[in-house]
DNA sequence: GTGTCCTGGTGCAAAGATGCACTCATGAAC
DNA sequence: GTTCATGAGTGCATCTTTGCACCAGGACAC
């Protein structure tokens, strides 16, 4: 799905991969303030200059590259499309932005355990789920109007990320059946419990 | 022993000698003329151009670097060092030179079955070992002077690749010893069997 | 013959990795 | 308070890798 046609970016995308991953690990390890730049460059065999080249900080590499949307996506979203149904749409677009930053499962939850054990992490995350937030709360609005508050917008994005969340954790209980499945099961049992 | 202080070193040589392990492997699995420098590259996760700019040619990957004298250790060499005794004097400078063109045993052993397989190879090593015996003779000549004859030169050369060659099969056969004293050991027998 | 692959090999420009010499902030030692 | 050490982060020159267009020669079809 990713770009992985030409060396050049298989490699790129193996190396910023191997970067978190350790930094993942020494974090886990030791502690977020307990490992330097030089240590996670050693543990993942490049040069202390190239960890820099493929992140903007020390936190950055713990947290991975800084989702942004695809503006083309955005564009469709904001037109009112794919589908036309607002939640169906956002569900798209959310599993898209999940699906390309969380490719391996493992890590995905080994960065969970990270982020949550360094509150300084844990702050750095939670502004950027602020940022990602009030740029999908415009596009809402964007797309239904003005008239769709943007709290009622903010509300739509923090149970977007919930509903992802509960699946994510049946899918940790009951690791056989699709994801796709556990997430319509949280969806059905969201709507069951707010009927 | 080598320059593998810096990282830029260490990839370099790691990548050469990748490249030299896939060549012969390939050449072993399917003989030398049964890939092609894409299979090669493919196999050492490097491009094609890569390749190319690190060896000179398909055979050479195989064969390994041409092996050069080190222009200090020649100096001294010429000049009648460094002990004085040209026999020990030679089996000194031949086996740095073996020592760092053969620092993994397998794939010196594996290197010697391909080439052995390829008359190609085969050729073009025995070129390489006229050239540079003749490099040596001119060597000695210069340090024993012209009344060393050309041929006793030549005679010399072959006899230190002799006893090494022994020794090398010596040292398969009985691993647990370090290689001097198999070496050693076949410089006595040599020194017996002539006497 | 003549075209057409296939493969070895080269030139070149762009992208990526590295080493190194900085700066800046922080915190401990004195 | 000053010094000193440590570690984050940057700028830049240099080396390395890559992609791509290209050429040359051999095999093979027609």
């Amino acid at each position: 799905m990713n770009q992985l046609c030409n060396r050049r970016e298989t490699k790129r995308h193996q190396t910023a991969l191997r970067l978190q991953q350790c930094a993942i690990a020494l974090t886990l390890d030791r502690g977020f303030d307990s490992w330097t730049i030089d240590d996670l460059a050693a543990a993942a065999d490049v040069s202390r200059r190239t960890v820099f080249n493929y992140f903007d900080g020390k936190a950055d590499v713990v947290l991975g590259p800084v989702v942004e949307l695809d503006p083309e996506r955005v564009a469709v979203f904001v037109a009112g499309g794919p589908s036309g149904d607002l939640l169906s749409d956002v569900l798209t677009m959310a599993a898209d932005v999940i699906e390309e930053h969380t490719s391996d499962k493992d890590m995905a939850a080994a960065g969970r355990r990270a982020v949550l054990g360094d509150p300084r992490l844990l702050g750095l995350a939670h502004q950027r789920f602020e940022d990602v937030t009030a740029e999908f709360v415009e596009h809402v609005r964007q797309r239904d109007g003005d008239d769709f508050s943007p709290d009622r917008a903010r509300l739509l994005s923090r149970l977007v990320v919930t509903l992802f969340d509960n699946a994510a954790e049946r899918a940790e209980a009951e690791p056989g059946r699709p994801f796709a499945e556990h997430f319509d099961a949280a969806v059905r049992d969201a709507r069951d419990v707010l009927a």
